[in-house]
Parts: C-alpha cells; structure tokens; sequence
DNA sequence: TGTTCCATGTAATAAGTTACATGATTTA
DNA sequence: TAAATCATGTAACTTATTACATGGAACA
C-alpha cells in the first residue's frame, strides 16, 4: 500500500512513470524500489481511481510521454497516511535468518560470510556519508540568512536530509555488529 | 525464498507447522515472520519436493499433528544457502517513506509521528536489551569451563546470541536517529 | 456454556519480480 | 551499423496477507 503513496507523493509536480522510476534509483533506492512493470500498471489504476490525470506528451527525444498530475483526492489522502501511524511492517532480514543458522557451518565460512556482508554495509555507508556531507544540518539553522524566502530552499527538504541520516547511523551500527560478531567468533576455538 | 531455508533450518529436530509457527512469535519474529497459511502449503511443497517426509502423530491434548522431518538433501542445500553470499534484498522502510514526504506537514504533525516511532523503537529496544542480558556474551569465553562438552552448550548457540545483538545496537541507531530529528525540527520556525 | 488454545488446512487477494514485446532516437 | 537510452506496456510467476472453514480439548 505504501507504493501508493509513494507515487501521489512525487506527483507534487507532473510526471511520467519512467521520470519516477529515475527518482527510485537516484535518491529513494535507500528505503524503496519499484521495478516500471509494477509503477506503470498502479498509476493507470491510480487514474482509474480518481486519484491522477494524464496526457500525452510529444518528447523531443523519443517516444511520447504520458505524463501524470494528481487531483485534489490524491492530496487529501496523502497527508491521511503522513499524519497516521509510522508504517513498520514485520522485518525481513535475510542475512540475519542465515546468522541464525550461523553455527551449522566452518568458522572459516561464518568469518567469510561476516566479511562480506560487512564490506557492503562499508560500501552503502560511504555513499551515504558522502552524499549527506552535501547538505549539511547547518544549513537548515533557523537563524540563517535567506528568511526572506519562507515557502522555497532550506526548510523543504530538511526531512528529506534527515532520511539520508537515518542510513548513515543505521549503517554505523551495522558496521559495529560485524564487528562485534567477528570479534567473538574468534574467540571461539577453531577445530569445530 | 527465505523462508524455505529457514523452515529446513528449523527442521534440526522433528517439528509440525504448528511448533514452527510458535518459534517465529517467540524467538524469529524480531527478523522473519510468516503466517500458518504460508507455513503449512509451503511444508507440504517441501515434502513433495524431496527436502522433507512428515507423519501423523495422535497428540494427548488435541488433535493430531502432522511432524516433519528433514532429508539429506535438505541438509545439503541449507549449508550452501549459508555458505553463499548474504541475502540482503531492497529494504522497503515504509516509516522513511513517510518521513521523505513529512515537510508536507505540520511541525506538530512531524514531532508528534517521530514521538510515535521513537516509542515503539524504544519497546523493542528494551525488550531484547533484556533478553541479552540473559546470555552473557563472556560465556562464549573460550577459556571458560565446561569444555568436556564441545557439541553442547555455549558454542552452538553464540550466533543466535549475536543476532539479537543486531537489533540492540540498530534500534539504539535508530532511537538516536529520532532525536536528531526531533532536534532538528525544533530549530525550525513553528509557523509553517 | 462460552472462550481460549490446539491443530490443519483452503481461497482470494495484494504486492513484487522476471521475462517478454515493441519501437523511436541518440551516440559511438 | 551496433549499442545504449528513452519510453510504455503485458504476462507469468512468486511471495505474503487476510479471510474463511473445521473441529477437538481444556478451562472458567
């Protein structure tokens, strides 16, 4: 359901589903992915529904674009789910059911896979931290120049600055788990 | 396809659907979870498929259960399911989809949905901070007595110890995580 | 006698992935 | 001329959720 949302949120301003599937892998691939097969199909339903319009547009570079704006329904039911309960479905963490499991096999498999699954999280940490170096928290202080302009740049995208924190802390601590479990693997003796 | 090695996984020993699905509410729930109308068709593939072999067995206080048992080949593609690379899909976070959208809302709106999540990150936070505490980390000591046994205790449990360390230390990230933005927000002018 | 727990299943629906089909335009 | 990108869709399949159906045993 929450895919939903999603789309009539990132129709704040017209769009096509190939223009959203853009924003799914440069900046929302963090916390969600739609593949176009399942973004074309909902935002005809989406249409059908009432809650967006379309037309097609002529491109200047390819095939023609048909290009969606929502209407005042899709809004209203937008700021419903913002205002409702934090949306937390049951975890599903695969690498940690295969942890579970952990003790079925070789020290050296369990720090061979610890290894790997640690430089991921490494890798998705220094893209993250990078890109939150971009826009620093010091930049949305309320007593910073620009107050002449309330509606437009800072204040807007402060949470969306803020989603980019919650990878890089939650990264840390994965990173520190890794740790932490190779550290006590180690301990163990290494003839199991 | 998770769930098919983590329900040969749980197969160490003689199980119904019905035992399985208790030790997902007890224990797995914290990073899997599946319904018995998933449970049940799933095993009864697995037996057709040759990973298992199950049978009726009258119970004392209720009706009869069904108890699977797993096969040699169930055990050999479990260890490669373990020996291969960490399954770590696209994390689908609907509260940071929320949170991506949240400038559309008010400032109490905003604090007042970030109260919510820090609370319920904080139960569980404090529920499996209490549950660890109960398996001391320093009894995985390898110094440590009780090494007549090697098969028994310690040893063969350290790695489901550790995947309670994981939420620990990633709630903690994400409790710290919340008050950055409460922080934050705060800073911003209420008349928005 | 009603509620909860034990126990196993099916049916319908929703959500997501992979594969397939089509065709224009741009770039090497 | 071949490959990549632009652009929209359908079909088949897998995975997961919700609702429904059944019936015995324990307990209050």
């Amino acid at each position: 359901m929450s895919l939903k949302f999603i789309l009539l949120g990132l129709l704040d301003q017209p769009r096509s589903g190939y223009d959203i599937k853009q924003i799914f892998e440069g900046t929302l691939k963090n916390f969600w992915n739609a593949e176009l097969s399942q973004i074309y199909p909902l935002l005809s339903k989406l249409e059908r529904e009432g809650y967006l319009e379309s037309d097609l547009v002529d491109s200047s570079h390819g095939p023609r674009r048909r290009i969606y704006h929502r209407l005042a329904q899709a809004e209203t039911e937008l700021f419903d789910w913002l205002a409702s309960e934090p949306d937390m479905p049951v975890a599903r963490i695969g690498y940690l059911a295969q942890m579970f499991f952990m003790e079925k096999v070789s020290p050296k498999q369990r720090c061979g896979f610890l290894h790997r699954l640690r430089e991921r999280f490494e890798q998705q940490h220094r893209f993250l931290s990078g890109l939150t170096a971009q826009y620093p928290l010091e930049d949305f202080e309320q007593n910073t120049p620009s107050q002449d302009d309330p509606q437009a740049s800072s204040e807007r995208y402060l949470a969306r600055v803020l989603t980019m924190h919650h990878g890089v802390l939650r990264l840390k601590a994965l990173i520190d788990w890794c740790d932490l479990c190779l550290c006590w693997f180690d301990r163990l003796p290494k003839n199991s």
